[in-house]
DNA sequence: CTCAGATATATCGCTTGACGATATATAAAA
DNA sequence: TTTTATATATCGTCAAGCGATATATCTGAG
């Protein structure tokens, strides 16, 4: 059964990268790469690289991170934190993302249900 | 606030769209234009009749849906019912996009909590 | 010491596809 | 009669995601 197609599952999750990154900084400081594993993690899907520095870059132009070069072992990474309009960002975004995602559930779920409980006849 | 920009909230509507129309016609036949008018009103959001009528070609394609010309009121109108492969779909793709956002939810949620009950100082 | 694979960041341009624009036609309302 | 809403359909433009690619360090195997 292959349930949701690819370029559905991929739009779902472009719609959710900036809330992710934003979230993931949420509690510390990251780099981009952790931040990519992180979600991977998380959501089972790959922040493509093409993708993720790109993002960071205009998050950082946005004012709503920033960045400064570090390395704790010696090796050097970008650290990324969120600014206080970042988190400002993330509060408002997140609430969107789950109202949004409330508001097509309404729709989505009372369907699932009806199709699993009584299935009709087919053409 | 902004919130869920634009961009955002287009990819992850779009990433339902699927989802949502067979969802619509789960509970009987509707045709395109109150399909748009259902979806809209349930998410605040507008399937563009430029996206529309090319999904609902690629369902009836992909054989999830049928289509037939009938009019009730004296105008013509082309009502689409689920198949039983459609159903099926709706079932597996309904739960998979329901998981989707559960799993990125876990990884939204708690920073969003985070940084709503202690936010830290900017830079 | 070498080679391969993971780590880490960055940019660019090709390919794909959403959807604005447009066409067509009927019904209702002003 | 004109306008607005209803109803379906197609197509070419334009934007942008991300594959490909470049570069460099670190680790582990052999």
């Amino acid at each position: 059964m292959t349930g949701l197609n690819d370029k559905s599952r991929r739009d779902l999750f472009r719609g959710s990268l900036d809330v992710m990154v934003l979230a993931v900084l949420a509690d510390g400081k990251q780099y981009g790469y952790s931040i990519q594993k992180r979600v991977k993690e998380a959501s089972g899907q790959m922040i493509k690289a093409g993708s993720l520095y790109p993002l960071l870059h205009r998050l950082e132009a946005d004012g709503l991170v920033k960045a400064t070069w570090e390395s704790d072992t010696g090796r050097d990474r970008k650290w990324y934190t969120l600014t206080a309009a970042g988190q400002r960002q993330l509060k408002t975004t997140a609430a969107d993302w789950q109202a949004a995602f409330a508001r097509m559930s309404a729709l989505v779920l009372p369907a699932l249900r009806q199709v699993t409980h009584h299935p009709a006849a087919d053409g």
